[in-house]
DNA sequence: GTTGGCAGCC
């Protein structure tokens, strides 16, 4: 029976679906139609992170243990059989493509607290490897929160692995995209709905109570003014799969829940800071993925890292759960690029599975809503949201040990008493970055 | 009234 797989150009760029034959093999003909100059495919082994080889044999690839599954399979180009010096023979297109990738982008944080400081964004996210930059944004006259900040790593595997789970900051789930994309982590793990048909006395307290009869919720969003709709994002996103379609009935009123997805995958093409994406771009343009990358002025250094690792309360389950919460592998981080690049969410769909929510009534906390103002928000239950994952994981299981892009993540957690907390204290402010160090690209 | 929240400077 013949099938799609997803194949990709390489880990940074989006797969594409490629038709097997009757016999299950993948004619390597076709495969350069659609990737000229490649003679093979690899995945990544979800179980040790190690790439693996497919079998190729009278111009046929053949599945891995006779199955294609959901891997993502990424092309092998001749260039790695090569000495140096041989470039030339090489396809000059799939060259350039390799050349443009790793570079990391600022991050936006969406959701905080309004409480959060820089310092807290340190220390959460320094987790994830080492950080050039934190920002949380604010009113220039009050000092106030925004509700958002930013953040930039200096490495793209600690980026990937921060774009690929969500996060809890002083306790509350933040998105964490890159910038001016919808299309980001949020719909790889698809656990948010959209709710049509809201009337306008609902508030986000009357949604959270009523949603969490399925699952915990965790967010909700109501745009203000009013426009009859809400967002109700879940802990797990089976549960908001299967809510998806149905009307129900709060405070006597009919609303549809249906998925929190763009209707139109036409609009993403306009959301990309006036950069026509797919065409146009320079000989020497950017890779298509990196939307928000605005040329590469030197980043302000922060001073320390380290601080307060051993006690980060923002993150009571330590990443080695967090890891067995997601089932996260390096194919899934690879999927989840590439569906933040084009929008294709699908590779990630069902793979993402975290464990059925032990914990219940930590959302005393207010609702993520910029409209309703400062000061409203009562104090965080806090820790309430530990279990993440506690649940059942069945799939690839074996521990953490294995950790995430071959073992980097673990170490990242570490942060321990050592700390050397140097740099923390002086990021208060509007920005962790003196004016001189701002990137120079994007208003000159 | 059924698809959000995005930076100080351009």
């Amino acid at each position: 029976m013949n099938q799609y797989l997803q194949v990709a150009e390489d880990e940074n760029e989006e797969p594409i679906e490629l038709p097997s034959e009757e016999d299950g093999t993948l004619l390597l003909s076709t495969l350069a139609a659609q990737f000229p100059g490649s003679c093979g495919l690899k995945y990544r082994n979800p179980d040790s992170g190690v790439l693996r080889g497919i079998r190729l044999a009278d111009g046929r690839l053949h599945p891995p243990d006779g199955m294609w599954g959901n891997h993502i399979f990424y092309c092998v180009f001749p260039k790695e059989n090569k000495r140096k010096g041989e470039e030339g023979l090489e396809n000059p297109m799939a060259k350039t493509k390799r050349v443009e990738k790793h570079k990391c982008s600022d991050l936006i944080v969406l959701g905080l607290p309004w409480k959060s400081t820089e310092d807290d964004l340190q220390a959460y996210f320094s987790q994830f490897g080492e950080l050039l930059m934190v920002q949380v944004k604010r009113d220039l006259k009050t000092g106030q929160s925004k509700g958002f900040g930013f953040v930039r790593f200096a490495d793209y595997e600690a980026q990937l692995k921060c774009l690929a789970v969500r996060h809890m900051i002083d306790g509350r789930w933040c998105d964490v995209r890159i910038p001016n994309s919808r299309e980001g982590t949020q719909h790889i793990v698809n656990r948010k709905v959209f709710i049509g048909r809201c009337t306008e006395d609902m508030t986000a307290d009357d949604l959270r109570s009523y949603f969490n009869k399925f699952g915990e919720v965790v967010d909700v969003f109501i745009p203000k003014p009013f426009r009859a709709f809400a967002f109700v994002t879940f802990a797990d996103p089976e549960v908001a799969h299967a809510l998806c379609g149905e009307d129900h009935i709060i405070k006597g009123a009919s609303v549809h829940v249906s998925n929190a997805a763009p209707k139109s995958f036409d609009k993403h093409n306009q959301d990309n800071r006036g950069k026509g994406p797919m065409f146009n771009q320079g000989p020497q343009g950017f890779s298509p993925g990196q939307g928000g990358n605005w040329g590469a002025g030197q980043q302000g250094k922060q001073g320390g890292g380290g601080g307060q690792g051993g006690q980060n309360m923002n993150n009571p389950m330590g990443l080695g759960n967090l890891g067995a919460a997601f089932q996260l592998n390096p194919a899934m981080v690879a999927a989840a690029q590439a569906a933040l690049t084009q929008g294709g969410w699908g590779p990630l769909l069902g793979m993402m599975n975290p464990g059925q929510q032990q914990q219940q009534g930590t959302s005393a906390s207010g609702e993520h809503n910029q409209a309703t103002a400062a000061g409203n928000n009562p104090p965080s239950a806090g820790s309430g949201f530990g279990n993440i994952g506690a649940g059942n994981n069945s799939s690839t299981s074996g521990g953490n040990s294995g950790g995430f892009l071959s073992g980097g993540w673990n170490n990242a957690a570490q942060g321990g008493a050592g700390g050397g907390g140097d740099g923390a204290g002086s990021n208060q402010g509007t920005g962790a970055w003196g004016h001189d160090a701002k990137p120079q690209a994007g208003w000159n």
